[in-house]
DNA sequence: AATCCCCTTTACGTAAACGGAAAATGTCTG
DNA sequence: CAGACATTTTCCGTTTACGTAAAGGGGATT
């Protein structure tokens, strides 16, 4: 049984490629890099882009939109590339996700205050609005 | 009818009350105040925080704990501020509200994608750890 | 008066996350 | 093969959000 994944005539990006896919500079894919986020091929010293690492770019970007630190993606990012062997390795691998988990939930619920707490303010405002607009103008 | 809050004799904090009660340096307040989050009142040279200080300075941690820099909370706190009397002034008001609103929905909608990668991660983990536990351990 | 303790301002330092320019090298295209 | 354009490394600059002395004011206590 060998369900290794056979090498795909792979599709490799360069690196404007994918800054043109992901609108996001040279430098800052150069300094995912650095800090050990991706690590593309090379052919001669060109970095070319495959498609596990446009994955990962796109992980990481959706993470930084959302406000987490690029250490902090590093550590989700460490919890898919996980392979323990070991039982303990995995099951502290399995913890870590689920503190990572409890964190998500408190983030949405917070984040759900906030929601709420700008949906009343927008009412009171919208009542004051309508009060002074109904005033002024009779239609 | 007056419904104007008579002013109480308000509990006035200290800013060494206020690092305990929110677990913050006392760098952190006056940098709030800095970039004009907060204005608490002065007794001499001396800061006295009210509770209306207080609850911004809950507020801006809260935003904080959820990845907004300081420029985007200064935004969200003008809105509570804002007392427009022109209604052009208060019809944008609310529509940087509705703004806000929008890219936190999206925020949401974002962080449960994540959560849901997270939570099927982490079931495939636990299935390779349940096939381990089994073949080692026959109890 | 000396010693605490809390508070203040001023000012330089730092970590994170890139930006941007320089200079060298690589690659494609006519 | 020349010229244009793409990429590379190197390195210093910038912004954000504070940290961290340094130096001192002003009461309360001893």
């Amino acid at each position: 049984m060998s369900s290794q994944s056979i090498p795909q005539p792979e599709e490799l990006f360069t690196i404007t490629g994918v800054t043109a896919e992901f609108d996001v500079t040279a430098r800052t894919l150069r300094h995912y890099e650095e800090i050990g986020l991706i690590s593309p091929l090379r052919r001669g010293s060109q970095r070319l882009y495959t498609a596990r690492d446009r994955v990962r770019i796109r992980l990481i970007l959706r993470g930084r939109r959302l406000g987490f630190a690029l250490g902090e993606i590093h550590e989700m990012l460490d919890l898919y590339d996980a392979d323990p062997t070991e039982v303990t390795q995995l099951r502290e691998v399995i913890q870590r996700g689920d503190d990572k988990l409890q964190e998500l939930y408190t983030q949405v619920a917070e984040l759900q205050e906030v929601i709420t707490e700008l949906v009343e303010l927008r009412a009171r405002m919208k009542i004051r609005l309508d009060a002074i607009t109904a005033e002024g103008e009779p239609l």
